[in-house]
DNA sequence: CTAGTTGCAAATCATTTGCACTTGC
DNA sequence: GCAAGTGCAAATGATTTGCAACTAG
């Protein structure tokens, strides 16, 4: 499943060389949660004159529009990644700034459970687990 | 478990005005969980003349003598709150701004389970459930 | 054509820092 | 007394916004 420029017309949004270069980017990268700075910089080495401003405007207009989400990691700037549609949590490297997902369904369940012995009707939720990963340990 | 003076010595910090005013207002915050802003606007209601920087200055402090815990929850601005060394993750009401704290043994262990399967060494982790809290539902 | 978009620069927000002055021990 | 701590203002870094020029439909 991609998101393409079918999506962009589906959320209203015209599509202009800037929303499809920033949703390829988002869709290419190796990592896929980047920050908006990072892409920024993608798209300075592919040489478009696309504005910092830009991206910023793009990707908010991307998460309004259900297409991104954006993750308030530790470390001050947001994350976004593609949003597939497939729930997942964050292993988040301190060091190296990796970002790994999982899912656990014990996990999630307890939430749930959790959530609806506290009366409240779960809306969003966030685990970000953070660490050293393998390869920061053993440089 | 209070959290005073004794504390502040004990993490090589000298026991000065700020620092106990600060500490006393995280300790007797209605919510007990506080951006920088929010202390610095009871000092102020205090007729204390301290400033916002020292405010960050000192919450800082706090955190890396492990005497406060920094939450990045949505929103853009940190949250602090005391470290009484019990670990606990947060249910926040999106709506009335409410935070609950709640442990689960088995999310715990999960967390550690996969943390080790990923190889990464945890060094934080943290889970925000957000939701819509029994009152907010029935006002 | 024209409402939606963009680039750039200036503005904002949260947080940090430089520096001369003050205070705890 | 002196290093640690503080206030203030200026500096930062991330993100936002005003506005005139531009472009997709």
């Amino acid at each position: 499943m991609t998101l393409d420029n079918a999506n962009l017309k589906k959320a209203g949004l015209k599509v202009t060389l800037p929303r499809v270069k920033i949703l390829e980017i988002l869709e290419k990268a190796k990592d896929h949660h980047l920050s908006a700075e990072d892409v920024y910089r993608v798209l300075l080495e592919s040489s478009e004159d696309i504005g910092l401003a830009t991206v910023y405007r793009v990707l908010t207009q991307f998460e309004e529009a259900g297409l991104v989400i954006r993750h308030n990691f530790e470390g001050g700037h947001s994350i976004f990644e593609l949003d597939h549609g497939r729930h997942h949590d964050h292993l988040v490297c301190v060091k190296c700034g990796r970002v790994e997902e999982f899912v656990d369904p014990i996990i999630e369940e307890r939430q749930q459970e959790i959530a609806n012995k506290a009366g409240y009707a779960i809306t969003d939720h966030s685990l970000n687990i953070y660490g050293i990963c393998g390869i920061c340990q053993h440089p």
